[in-house]
DNA sequence: AACTGACACAACCGCTCTGGC
DNA sequence: CGCCAGAGCGGTTGTGTCAGT
């Protein structure tokens, strides 16, 4: 038993909109309003579905869309908001005055995934892909982490080769050390990006060797030992695979063009990952129940999924506070 | 010039939520 | 309380454009 259609789809057009069609749209819409949808097309003369025409209007005829470039400050508080709330590109989009969910939506999965990707940065979780590495083997045995590493390595290898040699990366600005331990090998070519092969294995033996060392530490009073020190410091564990990233595993910054912590204040370089886990306890949170599908056997609906919808906040830890968000935010009216 | 792949954006699909009855 | 229609939302697909070969 199928869902009923919300229109007769042989009676409809589908496609692309002609001007003329954006017209009689708009011009119906500016003088009746926006009531009742399904109606819409049949008495604007159109012969489109009613969703169809509400999607319409709301991503592309709206008179209050900006139609131009994401700035820079829009991009920042995309990502910003990402790594707090997920994919909810509604409720991002409802802090970008003048975008919709569908234009954030598309940024984000055009331009945005990727520069995060670009700067060893996973864009689901907002950490660096060296800290989830390590903490993914922090919950495991060593022998399950061996297969662990050998399993990632065959598809993370690809993913870092690609970034290393393909893509354009400003690991740390012009004047930024080579990767790795110096080995002037590993430095990103601007002029011949094409690597050899021993680039290539020479990356791979990096990350093996980062994961290796990660594996054989031994435990920290039975805490997670490949995470950051007392003091924030990273752990000789993620320090061997932050060597491949440097300006990941000690204050990043967005834009590339330099890392530390001497930035400019900047949104950028102060929350994303600050040298520290900071951004994991949302993210982890987001992982737990605001990204994913409940997998679990028993049919329900994760818990934190449901209070993500609900706009419950308190999912998000306390002590994980990264940025003064609105209340409408926090406390979003759906 | 023709072809191809990557990219960006628009549009669609189907699920979920909400409010009225 | 349950049902239904309308609307909202996020994921996915389609399509046009452009750069590289």
């Amino acid at each position: 038993m199928g869902r009923i259609p919300c229109c007769e789809k042989d009676n409809v057009k589908r496609g692309q909109w002609t001007p003329e069609e954006d017209n009689k749209l708009s011009s119906y819409i500016a003088q009746h309003g926006t009531r009742n949808w399904r109606l819409i097309p049949k008495n604007a003369g159109l012969q489109r579905c009613g969703k169809s025409c509400r999607l319409r209007w709301t991503n592309y005829l709206r008179p209050d869309l900006k139609h131009g470039e994401f700035s820079e400050s829009e991009e920042q508080t995309i990502v910003k908001l990402h790594s707090v709330v997920g994919n909810r590109w509604s409720l991002i989009a409802a802090q970008l005055p003048g975008r919709t969910d569908n234009d954030v939506k598309n940024h984000w999965n055009t331009k945005l995934k990727k520069k995060l990707s670009g700067m060893g940065i996973d864009p689901v979780t907002h950490k660096p892909f060296s800290h989830l590495m390590a903490e993914i083997a922090t919950t495991l045995a060593p022998p399950q982490v061996a297969h662990l590493a050998e399993a990632a390595l065959g598809c993370f290898k690809d993913e870092m080769l690609h970034l290393l040699t393909k893509k354009r990366i400003d690991f740390a600005g012009p004047a930024a050390p080579a990767i790795g331990t110096g080995d002037p090998r590993l430095a990103y070519n601007a002029a011949d990006p094409t690597p050899n092969n021993d680039d290539k294995e020479d990356t791979v033996q990096k990350i093996k060797l980062g994961l290796s060392r990660a594996i054989m530490q031994e435990p920290n009073n039975g805490k997670a030992w490949a995470m950051m020190g007392p003091a924030g410091e990273p752990s000789d564990a993620l320090a061997g695979m932050c060597d491949m990233y440097p300006t990941v595993g000690d204050g990043f910054r967005y834009d590339g063009t330099a890392y530390g912590n001497d930035g400019d204040g900047s949104a950028w370089s102060q929350s994303l990952c600050t040298g520290s886990t900071c951004t994991g306890g949302a993210a982890e949170q987001q992982g737990g129940g605001m990204q994913e599908k409940d997998e679990d056997d028993d049919g329900e609906e994760a818990e934190g999924g449901k209070a993500a919808r609900k706009g419950d906040t308190s999912m998000f830890a306390s002590d994980c506070v990264l940025w003064d968000l609105s209340d409408d935010l926090m406390n979003p009216i759906v």
